[in-house]
DNA sequence: GCCAAAACCGAAAGCCTTTAGGTTTACGGT
DNA sequence: ACCGTAAACCTAAAGGCTTTCGGTTTTGGC
């Protein structure tokens, strides 16, 4: 057949053929993806380094939907609190993504970024520099973990031995709809309570 | 060759090569798992469910080393937060598990009693039915979040390209040794205080 | 107009997961 | 003590995945 006038597939069309194959069955393989595009396995390599480089493109495109902006745009609380928002929904946009993530933490420019400008909120706002990296992890652990808790299927929670946690199937029976979101924000919202206290000492 | 006199591989024996395996080079196969146990690959597959059953396994193994009995030994503050530590030190022991255990939520009896019990002591506590567990995956968002961070290499903070983002890197160069603890302890610290203004209230 | 590089195909090596059938041994009932 | 069933391991093989390599055609710069 030899090279096509137009190029058949790129970076981009690959990128999101793994992520919809990620969505649709929570995992993909690089065959998956050739299936997708019309095009014989082999040809995806030229266009990328191995699987794992497709991983990292996955990751770069989930983490580029996070809105950085607010970080400058608000004072210190609410930009940390909406930044890790808009932190938690790309990787809740992609749930079944989150475990193909996991392995290795982003340092997309983007995200990078992201980072540059919450430490120069924290700092503007009068936080010690040696406190401004523990305070932004702190957030991240949050923003990572409840992002995992988003990951996990609801049938966790499918007892199949009620009899032997019993105080537990009844807090379970408990629980309004929107129970992540309550629990991201509510340990959000206790670290920024947290961290200002922390900036008056 | 036929049945051996005596057992030569069994289901703790398969969870512990797993394991090391993991531990040594992040990941296992299953005829790495039989090379270590000097049986042949099919053999595995007579005492395990398939590959994913030696993932369940090693998740119980890691797990089971989490201690609930600080749950029912201090005050509900205390005992939760020394949960979480301990839940927390399981996973750490084991950092390149984390990303084979990030698919689905341990679902092993012993981890069940922890919540169980967890439950027990915020009522107990006088915590209300619809809060407790909105409570206790908060505090599992914070230690799983800070459980992947343990897993993440050191190397993510070394920063290629400095003059791009420079007070990521001046705040970097401030971070004293033992950060990840102490961004965990922080944030752990921030929900027990806000659970215990919710209490009040 | 030529030539190197680009882009895709076809094929193959090597690994992994899983299943199936064969062989010997242990165990439980009689 | 004997006999049949089940257990535990082996060998073999199918099928999929990752990755590499050489072949073929087309593009684009010199």
């Amino acid at each position: 057949m030899g090279r096509p006038r137009t190029p058949l597939i790129d970076r981009e069309r690959i990128t999101t053929a793994a992520l919809e194959l990620v969505d649709a069955q929570g995992e993909f393989s690089v065959p998956g993806i050739a299936r997708k595009l019309g095009v014989q396995t082999g040809s995806i390599y030229h266009h990328v380094e191995g699987r794992d480089g497709i991983i990292e493109l996955v990751r770069e495109r989930v983490a580029g939907a996070i809105d950085t902006s607010v970080l400058m745009l608000l004072p210190w609380d609410e930009a940390l609190a909406g930044w890790a928002r808009s932190y938690r929904a790309a990787f809740a946009a992609h749930p079944r993504a989150i475990p193909l993530l996991a392995g290795s933490p982003v340092r997309a420019p983007k995200v990078l970024e992201g980072y540059e400008r919450a430490v120069g909120a924290l700092l503007e706002a009068g936080f010690a520099l040696r406190d401004v990296m523990t305070v932004i992890i702190a957030v991240e652990n949050v923003v990572l973990g409840s992002a995992l808790d988003l990951a996990a299927p609801e049938s966790m929670w499918e007892l199949t031995d009620e009899a032997s946690t019993p105080a537990l199937a009844e807090a379970l029976a408990a629980v309004p709809p929107g129970q992540t979101d309550a629990a991201f924000e509510l340990a959000l919202g206790a670290c920024v309570e947290r961290f200002r206290r922390l900036l008056e000492a």
